[in-house]
DNA sequence: CTGTTAGCGCTTTCAG
DNA sequence: CTGAAAGCGCTAACAG
């Protein structure tokens, strides 16, 4: 039975007389072909529209020309930036890549690895679930030998190549672009996951603060759930009427993820609080529609696209073994500060 | 070269000194194998965490257990949802997705196509871009025996199953909404395709409006390219210029799609009209934010995910043989339409 | 320079 | 009930 309808080495050599092995061999510009045999092949090939049958060329060569990818989910404009800078990575070296989603869940990122790996992928690209603590089947995979690359959502418990975004130095400039427009109590709402991703920013904080001259107040972080949207909400809600509620109320909210940022947006508005008069807002966020918000959002950017494509291109580069480089890498590209009207000065 | 470290079935064969063939027809639960024999190498596959490898597999077969999927872009609310709904029908059957970007391009649109046949997945589906007039390639792939299904974005041109909104009743639905609230001149942007989303929606407009026994006024139809977003947001205001330029004019609009809606709105904001004031709005969209905007846009609401979900079970009911049904069927999922302030009644 | 052959891992007759 | 063998389309060693 055949793929589609297409031609085969076999079709080819056949109506040119000519070995099956020549045919392979001229198409891939041998040098043990003579010069007009090979054309007679080529043009015979593009004529028929010729296209090597992935199936068994992989078979052959023993791998997939693909990549897995696994992401939390689909349904989010950061990581759709993200997916779309691999996706022009892996195509420009003829990968295809498969998407999984974890949905934030370790049981179902384990299904997506597994299942990539029974697949046959040749690597694999992944931005962990929040909810995950053990790595160690991710590790026992890189460890016979798989590529891995991270991307994203960075996890020291496994050693390859990192790509991110500097979140430190985005939580930096996000809390200290709100303290030089006047805001002293800034409050921050983050997840509770082990991720990097989350302590990176909250030191970020941190640090911003303590460069101010400003005391850190734990009381003024709180993590909320990330695994389930209704619980997110809930802990969200809770958050800001325990923050609104406090003696010393936070002026300011530095949020540390897509959707905690929107979010607390629209529950802030919901609950009748003017931003940035009753407190202001900057956020985690990649959203076109930052403009459009009322008010308009502050945001902290990612190079959603660049670090999708970057570690793209370092995973087919292990695949290809280019493993030569002795120690991996960790980037973290830079993001940059898109100060709208919800973090207006206040001086 | 073996893909992996994966064991094959040669490898449980020597393990339990059997033949190939009898682990094979042991894994595919033949009759033709003994109860204990079976058992014997259940087990073992199991404990080694045999898989089995899909290259070799979808050579015989000549199959791949892939299908293609081919989008305007994967950086957009609707698509990803869509895109989530064709992932789980698509992996819940164990077929794997191969996601392509046309750009809007039907240049590159082709390139798609032709590398997703070259690359042997067994169907494709597709939801083209705007610019696209030639669906040859398609139809010719079609005719040679490739299963394709249209989702979203569907045209006549090519006769197979398609699955889609309800544009007609949404638009119609949304126009409506606008006369019922007191609304009277009701301009209409959308886009210059020949793509039927964009008739069915103007069509749905223009019978409101005839079913409340108003007069179709084609000066408050504008058509805007969409290939190119900086393109778009040009005769987007250019558009909106003109229609508030104009003697008669409108004092709501009704916008046929995601970045139509939500860019308007950027626009109205940014040249400082009064939303629903000054004109009131609603349109296609289905971002989670429309309630974070200025003002909370109303919006009309696709089935996304269920499209891409039907759409995915479609293609791979054809691709399984059950060609069965003499005709082809085009599905229409209804719309709903999510009215806020943007949209306000001014009766 | 061209052809023959073996084999990637799997399914599937066909024999035993 | 189990095994041997062929072949899916391709590459690559080895002959000629």
């Amino acid at each position: 039975m055949r793929m589609n309808n297409s031609v085969t080495l076999r079709d080819i050599a056949k109506a040119l007389n000519l070995s099956i092995s020549t045919i392979s061999k001229a198409l891939n510009d041998s040098h043990e072909i003579g010069a007009e045999t090979k054309q007679k092949v080529l043009d015979y090939a593009k004529k028929h529209h010729y296209s090597p049958n992935r199936m068994a060329k992989g078979l052959k060569e023993g791998k997939s020309r693909s990549i897995g990818v696994v992401v939390c989910s689909l349904d989010n404009n950061v990581i759709a930036q993200m997916l779309d800078g691999i996706h022009k990575a892996s195509t420009e070296k003829s990968y295809q890549i498969i998407i999984m989603q974890s949905k934030e869940s370790e049981k179902q990122e384990s299904a997506c690895i597994e299942l990539l790996y029974a697949g046959g992928v040749d690597g694999i690209l992944i931005s962990p679930a929040y909810e995950t603590i053990n790595f160690s089947y991710l590790v026992s995979l890189q460890d016979a030998g798989l590529p891995i690359v991270l991307f994203d959502r960075l996890i020291d418990q496994i050693n390859t190549h990192k790509v991110g975004a500097d979140n430190f130095k985005g939580a930096y400039d996000a809390t200290r672009h709100l303290i030089d427009n006047g805001y002293k109590n800034i409050a921050h709402l983050n997840t509770n996951t082990i991720l990097s991703i989350a302590t990176d920013r909250l030191n970020g904080y941190k640090q911003a603060l303590a460069d101010s001259g400003i005391k850190y107040r734990p009381e003024l972080l709180r993590s909320c759930n990330y695994t389930d949207t209704n619980k997110l909400n809930e802990d969200l809600e809770q958050a800001i009427k325990y923050y609104m509620g406090l003696k010393d109320r936070p002026d300011a909210i530095f949020t540390a993820t897509d959707q905690i940022s929107t979010r607390c947006l629209m529950l802030l508005n919901k609950m009748g609080y003017k931003i940035p008069e009753d407190v202001a807002l900057i956020g985690f966020t990649n959203t076109e529609l930052a403009d459009a918000m009322n008010p308009p959002l502050s945001t902290v950017h990612q190079p959603a696209f660049e670090i999708g494509q970057f570690a793209a291109e370092k995973l087919i580069a292990m695949i290809e073994g280019k493993r030569l480089d002795e120690g991996y890498e960790t980037v973290m590209l830079p993001t940059n500060i898109k100060v709208r009207a919800s973090s207006q000065s206040r001086i």
